[in-house]
DNA sequence: ACAAAAGTGTTGTCTGTACACCCATGC
DNA sequence: GCATGGGTGTACAGACAACACTTTTGT
C-alpha cells in the first residue's frame, strides 16, 4: 500500500544568503540572475533541490557552486512559503545563510557567476521576497552572535582587535566603547596575541591575535552572552 | 520561455509540536497514525500541502484539523530534509509548533484523531524525526521564551502566580525563586491583579490576575530580557 | 615635533541572586 | 489552633556603561 499516492509535489528551491566582512562592511553576495523570471536582476544565489540530496546537502552545493568553498558555517534560516512569492510558478524556497571569509572567495568566480560583493547598508532591490529574507538572515545573525562565537567566521585568521571591533559593530549596527569592548572579548578567553603587529593602519601598529580553537568550539557549544 | 521545466518535485508535509500546559506539566499533543507506514504509532499531527496554500496557511489548516482552533500562536520551526527521514519514501517535512491553552481544546476530537496530550518528561518513542523535532521545538521555546512573552499563551485567561511560575518553570526545565519571579513580572508591567481569589488549592486563596493585551503586544514586538 | 591610531583602569549604577518569615483561611 | 500555600524585603555580588589620557612610531 501505498499511502502517498495523489498527493501534489512541489518545486523546492535554495536561496542563499552569504555574508562577508571587509573589514569595515557587512557585505552579502549577489549575483544578477541568469534565467527567466527576473533575468538581470540582483538575487540571492539559488537552485533547485535534487530528488537524491538532503536539503542541506543541496545547500551546501549551492553555495559551493557559487563559492568553490565548503566547509563553511552555514545554517538553515526560514522556508518561505507563499504562494506567489516566485512569480513565475509556485516554488517553495528554503533560506540558508553563510559566513565567509571575503579574502578566501577567488575572483574569477565572480565574474563567471556575475557576482558581487554588496555592502548591506547599500543593497539594492532584489528579485522576490530576497529582501524579506535578507533582513531575515541579519536579524539571526545579530540574535545568533549575540549568544555564540560565530562572527570570528567572517575573519581572516589574523586579525586585530580593531577589525574584530568593527565587525561586531557592523552586525548589531551599533558603535561599542572600545575598552568595554577588548575587556569583554579577553574575558571569554578565546583569542590569543600572537606577538606580531599590522603596520598598514597606523604608526604604533596593531597586535595581530588569532583564535583558541579549543575554547571557540566549547563556546559555539555552551553558547554565551555577548550583548 | 519556461526556465523551471524538468526540475523535480518534492513530497512536502507538515508537522506540528503542539504546546499545552496543565497547571503542572509542559505537555504535547500527539496521535497515533492511522496510516501506513508505522500506522498505530505515536506522531505529530501532519499533513501535506496541497498545492493552492500557503506553507503558513497548510500548517494552520493542520492545527485546525485536530484542534478545531483558530489564530493560535504559531511559529515555523525548521525544515526537515534528510533523505531517509520518512521510511517510505522521500518527504521534507516544514515543522512548526503551537501554543495553546489546553482548556480551549475539546475532549471529543481528541478521540476522534486518537490524540492525546502527553507530558514531555515521558515521551514516548516517535516515528521518524519527530523525537527530534520535538527536542528541537523545547529548545526554541526556551529561548523564545525569554525574549517575548509568548508564555501567556499557554495559560487560561485567568492565572494565579503560582500557575504563571510553574509554567516558565516547565519550560526552562529549572526551579525558580518566588520571589525574585513575582518582582520580575511585576516590573514587565504585564500583568493585572483582578482582585478574585482562586480557592481550591488553598485556604488563604491566591489572586487571579490577566494580561494587559497593550502592553503584551508592545513587549511581543520589542522584546524583553526574561533569563 | 606632530599626527594618527593603539592600548589601557576606575567608578557608579544596575541587575541578578540568595535567603526566611508572617499572613489568611478552612478545617 | 494548626496546617497549608500565598505573599513580601533586604543585602551582597557581579555585570555593564560611561569616561580620557598615554604610548608608539613614521613622516
Amino acid at each position: 500500500m501505498n499511502s502517498y499516492q495523489h498527493v501534489p509535489r512541489h518545486l523546492l528551491a535554495i536561496d542563499c544568503i552569504i555574508f562577508g566582512f571587509d573589514g569595515e562592511d557587512l557585505k552579502g553576495l549577489f549575483v544578477k540572475r541568469k534565467i527567466e523570471p527576473q533575468k538581470d536582476n540582483w538575487s540571492l544565489m539559488g537552485g533547485f533541490i535534487a530528488e537524491t540530496e538532503s536539503v542541506d546537502a543541496a545547500a551546501e552545493r549551492v553555495l559551493f557552486e557559487l563559492t568553490g568553498l565548503t566547509d563553511v558555517y552555514m545554517e538553515q534560516l526560514h522556508c518561505y512559503g507563499e504562494l506567489d512569492r516566485d512569480t513565475h510558478s509556485r516554488v517553495i524556497s528554503i533560506a540558508y545563510f553563510a559566513l565567509i571569509q571575503i579574502a578566501s572567495y577567488k575572483d574569477e568566480v565572480l565574474k563567471e557567476h556575475n557576482a558581487s560583493w554588496i555592502s548591506l547598508k547599500e543593497l539594492p532591490e532584489l528579485i522576490f521576497d530576497h529582501s524579506q529574507m535578507v533582513e531575515d538572515a541579519k536579524e539571526r545573525l545579530k540574535q545568533k552572535v549575540a549568544n555564540h562565537p560565530i562572527g570570528f567566521e567572517l575573519l581572516p585568521d589574523k586579525f586585530t582587535l580593531r577589525q574584530l571591533q568593527t565587525l561586531y559593530e557592523a552586525i548589531y549596527e551599533i558603535p561599542l566603547d572600545k575598552r568595554n569592548f577588548t575587556r569583554k572579548i579577553f574575558s571569554l578567553d578565546i583569542i590569543r596575541n600572537t606577538g606580531k603587529k599590522e603596520k598598514t593602519t597606523s604608526r604604533k601598529g596593531s597586535f595581530y591575535f588569532v583564535f583558541e580553537e579549543e575554547k571557540y568550539k566549547q563556546l559555539e557549544k555552551d553558547g554565551l552572552k555577548f550583548i
